[in-house]
RNA sequence: GGUGCUAUGGCCGAGCGGUUAGGCACAGGUCUGCAAAACCUGCUACAGCGGUUCGAUUCCGCUUGGCACCUCCA
């Protein structure tokens, strides 16, 4: 198996992966919290981990991926003090929490799927898991390093600082940490400000809440991923991802949380991908720069030149690194269009099955025929000879994506690739080569499918393409006499249609839109 | 203020102590009835100032700028 280096937050160096179980790989995503549509900002992390994901399993581990779903809602900090996201929300459009919780999932789920993001083996919501959070609050009571307060519990941190040192992952000293936190109203029920909250008391006009030994209260901010993630991974796992935004507070709390419930820090490698700015500013609401995905897919925002197809901001975002802050603007967007379709015409020469360049392949077949490229090497795993030109290009491309996901240089190496196919002459054995690499890297790990693959099953495309056949036909007999003008005329009818014809040495092809 | 990241050619965006990133755009060419595509060629950058070094865009320091987090946030 390939070693594959990642960058460890907690060590800020490229470390060689190494399972705790070998073959086998825990990894847990801080998923979206429910409140409002999918945005640009969900994309990055979303794409990044799905192709952490397709490598592992395409390196031949078996992977269990947990990303959950934040249903519980957080506290608001500015307007409405003490109130749940998703409770004012269903306030706000007069629904049941649970409603709203419902809608923005569907919608976040559809956006997963547009972005071709593969689903996670358990999407675990916090609010299915309130039993085992109460259980680790009571746990995290008993080892001292947290009390009662008012109906609500709050965790010790100076306690917790003391004896483990808090902000290991941040590199924030507490007192670094004291100096940001803002000054409090002084009705606060904390020992310390920096202390966050386990379990929260609800106030009355609070919708969601549930009871609890401490009384009707909801869980604390950060209490649902330690909680989810032992569950499901076990007291210590591989790999915990999330948004370099999370580090501090949430991901430094989970390490708090972990560390007092059950004696270890729990996770073996943080991996943060760096966040999207548009024109090189934060997106925010109050900027008027905040873009939901629906959005982006359709060009209704102000901000959108035109709409971009979902595998173009994939493609877009595969094209720098992970750990990158990525910049979005109209003109990067269509640049990265152009090199996406440039990529899939590429793919479409070497004659790809139509199942690969469907996507959403069960993940099971791809991984189980790349192993052996992989493991082999360079010199064997294909049947027929392959070239050592294109045997480095592939090895090229697998070393990049193992060398903290470099995305961008593989897809560097896959533009030689590209080159290759568009020259023409290829060698029937590279040809194969280079058709199992587009399998398994481009449609595999990278996850891109063909939005302009010709050939749908419908009766409708069935249908599209034996008109098609005729009229090109009609036209290839008007160009064989010379008939320059109707051979334009029905070129440019075609046009109108959103057809556009091109004309090779082989006679005319054709692509919708 | 604290913590951390970053500064690359027209744009996006990798990377490295000495060697072409790549994409997009642009210019010229080949091919083509034209168009498109494709291919070939050109465009050669690394914020400023010092330092280390045989040699720095790559390491160190300072200056200037940008960004993120410190408050829910991917």
């Amino acid at each position: 198996m390939r070693n594959l280096y990642l960058t460890n937050t907690m060590t800020r160096r490229k470390e060689l992966f190494v399972p705790i179980h070998p073959g086998h790989v825990g990894m847990y995503v801080c998923g979206p919290t429910v409140y409002g549509d999918a945005h640009l900002g969900h994309a990055r992390p979303g794409v990044t981990y799905d192709v952490l994901f397709r490598l592992l399993k395409h390196l031949g581990y078996k992977v269990r991926y947990v990303r959950n779903i934040t249903d519980v809602g957080h506290l608001e900090h500015d307007a409405d003090e003490g109130e749940d996201k998703i409770a004012k929300k269903a306030r706000l459009e007069e629904l049941e929490p649970m409603e709203v919780v419902q809608t923005y999932t569907e919608r976040y789920h559809e956006a997963m799927r547009l972005l071709n993001v593969e689903s996670p083996s358990i999407e675990p919501r916090a609010s299915g898991h309130i039993i085992e959070q109460i259980e680790t609050i009571k746990t995290i009571l008993d080892a001292g390093y947290a009390y009662e307060s008012n109906g609500s519990v709050y965790f010790d941190v100076e306690k917790y600082n003391r004896d483990f040192g808090y902000g290991v992952l941040s590199g924030r000293t507490l007192e670094a940490t004291l100096e940001g936190t803002r000054a409090l109203d002084g009705q606060s029920d904390k020992r310390a400000p920096y202390d966050f909250a386990l379990w929260k008391k609800a106030e009355p006009e609070h919708i969601m809440h549930w009871p609890s030994p401490w009384g009707e209260g909801f869980p604390g901010w950060h209490l649902e991923c330690s909680v989810m993630g032992e569950k499901y991974l076990g007291k210590e796992f591989d790999i915990h991802g999330g948004g370099m935004d999370l580090m501090f507070p949430h991901h430094e709390c989970e390490i708090a949380q972990n560390q007092a419930s059950r004696g270890t820090q729990g996770v073996h490698y943080w991996v943060h991908n760096n966040m999207i700015t548009i024109n090189g500013q934060k997106m925010g609401k109050s900027l008027g720069n905040f873009i939901t995905l629906p959005e982006l897919f359709s060009g209704n925002h102000p901000k959108l030149e035109r709409a971009y197809s979902p595998m173009t901001v994939r493609f877009f975002i595969l094209q720098a690194h992970y750990r990158s802050t990525l910049d979005f603007s109209n003109e990067a967007l269509q640049a990265a269009e152009k090199g996406y379709k440039r990529l899939m015409q590429a793919g479409r020469e070497l004659e790809i099955s139509p199942r690969a360049t469907l996507g959403r392949n069960d993940s099971a077949s791809v991984s189980n025929d790349g192993v052996s490229v992989i493991s082999s090497g360079a010199e064997g795993g294909v049947e027929k000879s392959v070239s050592p030109a294109v045997a480095t290009l592939i090895d090229n491309v697998y070393e990049a994506l193992c060398d903290d996901l470099n995305t961008p240089i593989a897809i560097a190496h896959l533009f030689e690739a590209v080159k290759l196919v568009n020259g023409g002459k290829l060698p029937e054995g590279d040809k194969a080569a280079l058709r199992k690499l587009f399998e398994d890297v481009v449609y595999g790990v990278l996850g891109l499918r063909d939005e302009e693959a010709a050939g749908g099953s419908g009766k409708a495309e069935k249908a599209l393409e034996g008109v098609m056949d005729i009229v090109l036909e009609d036209r290839r007999k008007a160009r064989a006499e010379k008939n320059w003008a109707e051979s334009d005329r029905i070129r440019d009818l075609l046009a109108s249609f959103g057809i556009t014809v091109k004309d090779t040495k082989e006679g005319a092809t054709w692509t919708l839109e």
